[in-house]
DNA sequence: GGCCGATCTACTCACTGTCAAGATGTACGG
DNA sequence: CCGTACATCTTGACAGTGAGTAGATCGGCC
C-alpha cells in the first residue's frame, strides 16, 4: 500500500488520509458503528493516535469521509448498471437489487451513511451524492435519455421517492431482522420483486 | 415491575428502573445514540454510576430496555387507532401517518429502535414487538376483523411488508434529511400519501 | 435479635476522543 | 549550500466512558 508519491515513508506518509480511509472501513466493517475506534484506526495504520487530527479534524470527520466515500461507490454502482432497452419494472428491479447488494456487502457501511445527521455533520458534497442517488434511481425510472427535472419538489419525481423508499425501507428492515431475509423459503427472496410489483410506475417517456 | 413499593426512597430508590430508563431517555435525546451516556444517565437518576448495573447489566441491556419500551408505545399507537368504516387507504394513511408522528416526536428514540442489531441486543420481547408492528399494519390494510396469517412467509402478507417498507424507508429518509421533509412546498407534506396513492392495495376481505 | 439476599456505593482499570507542544521532514528562496 | 516557513506526525496529558470487584446499607424472614 502507498506505493503513489512515496518520496520515503517514514516519517511523512505521504497519502495518509487515503490510507486512514482504508483502515478505518477495517475496523468499521468489524467492530459497526457503535464499536469504532479512531485510535485503532490510527493504529492500523501504523500511525500515531493524534494522525487523523490533521486530515479530518475530529471522528465526525473520518467518518464523515467514509460515508461520503459510501455514496460516492452506491452511486457508481447505481450509474454503471446497464439499463437500456428493458421494461420499466426490470430496470428498476435491476437498481433495487444492486442498492441491497451493495447495503448487504458493507453493512456497516451502509448503517453509517444514514446516521451522519446524528453526528452533525452537514457536508456539501455528501448531501449532493444524495442527490445523485435519487437522480440514479429517476434515470433508471424514465429511461436514460429523458430528462430530468430539476426541481426536488416536481411532482414527477413522487414514483423516484417512492421506489427509494420502498427500496430503503425494505432494505433496513431486513438488515435490522425486522423482515426475515435470511428465511430460506422463496417469499423472502422474492419479497422485494413482489413488492415492487404492487408500484404503479409510469410508462417510461420514452421507448425508443 | 412493581409501581412503587416505596417503603422509604432513601437507600433503597423503590423502583430505580423505571426512574434509570426515563432519565436514560432524556439523555437519549439530548445527545442522540452517539452521545448517550449511562453515566449521565445514573447521575440525572441521583444514583452512584453503578447502579445500573444490577438492574439492566450493561449499557446494552439499558438502550435495549429503551428500544423495547419503545416499540411498545408505538405498537400501542397503531392499535389505538380508530380504523374502522374506512377505505382501505384511509386506514393505510391513518397509520403512516402515525408511524410518521412517532417518529418525529421520538427520533432519537426511533433511531435507537433499529439499531439495536447493532449492538447484538436480541431480547425476544423486542422481536415479537416488532411482529406486533407488522400485524398492526396488516390489520390496518385488511381491516380489523379479518383473520391474520400466522405464517410469517404467507404471500398474503406482501402488501403489508411493502406498506411498511415504503412508510419506513419514507421515515428514516426524511429524518436523515436525504428527502426535505421540512419543505414548506405541499409537495412534501403531501408526499407520503400520494406514494401510497400508487401502491396496488387489495381489496378488503370485509368491509361489512 | 440475627442472618440473608437484594440493592446501591466506592474504587479501580483499560480505553476513548481531544488538545497543546514539540519533533521531523519537505519545499523554497537566498 | 543554508536556513527559514510550512505541512505532517509524535509525545504526553486530560477528562470522560463502560465495566468489573469489593464492600456498605437496607428490607424481610426465621
Amino acid at each position: 500500500m502507498g506505493d503513489e508519491t512515496t518520496t520515503g515513508d517514514h516519517y511523512h506518509h505521504g497519502n495518509l488520509r487515503t490510507a486512514l480511509l482504508d483502515s478505518a472501513l477495517e475496523v468499521l466493517t468489524e467492530s459497526g458503528v457503535a464499536g469504532f475506534s479512531m485510535r485503532e484506526a490510527a493504529r492500523r495504520a501504523g500511525v500515531s493516535q493524534s494522525a487523523p487530527k490533521h486530515h479530518f479534524g475530529d471522528a465526525r470527520g473520518l467518518l464523515g469521509a467514509l460515508a461520503t466515500r459510501a455514496y460516492r461507490q452506491l452511486c457508481d454502482r447505481l450509474e454503471a448498471l446497464e439499463l437500456d432497452g428493458h421494461d420499466v419494472r426490470d430496470r428498476v428491479g435491476a437498481l433495487a437489487a444492486e442498492y441491497v447488494a451493495f447495503a448487504g456487502q458493507n453493512r456497516a457501511l451502509f448503517d453509517l451513511m444514514w446516521r451522519m445527521s446524528q453526528f452533525d455533520y452537514t457536508d456539501p458534497e455528501l448531501a449532493e451524492q444524495k442527490h445523485r442517488a435519487l437522480r440514479a434511481l429517476d434515470r433508471g425510472l424514465r429511461g436514460g435519455d429523458a430528462e430530468l427535472p430539476d426541481d426536488d419538489t416536481d411532482p414527477a419525481l413522487v414514483p423516484s421517492y417512492a421506489v427509494w423508499s420502498l427500496v430503503h425501507g425494505y432494505t433496513t428492515l431486513a438488515l435490522e431482522g425486522a423482515i426475515d431475509s435470511s428465511n430460506p423459503d422463496p417469499l423472502a427472496h422474492d419479497l422485494l420483486p413482489a413488492m415492487l410489483a404492487l408500484l404503479n410506475l409510469p410508462a417510461p417517456a420514452s421507448h425508443s
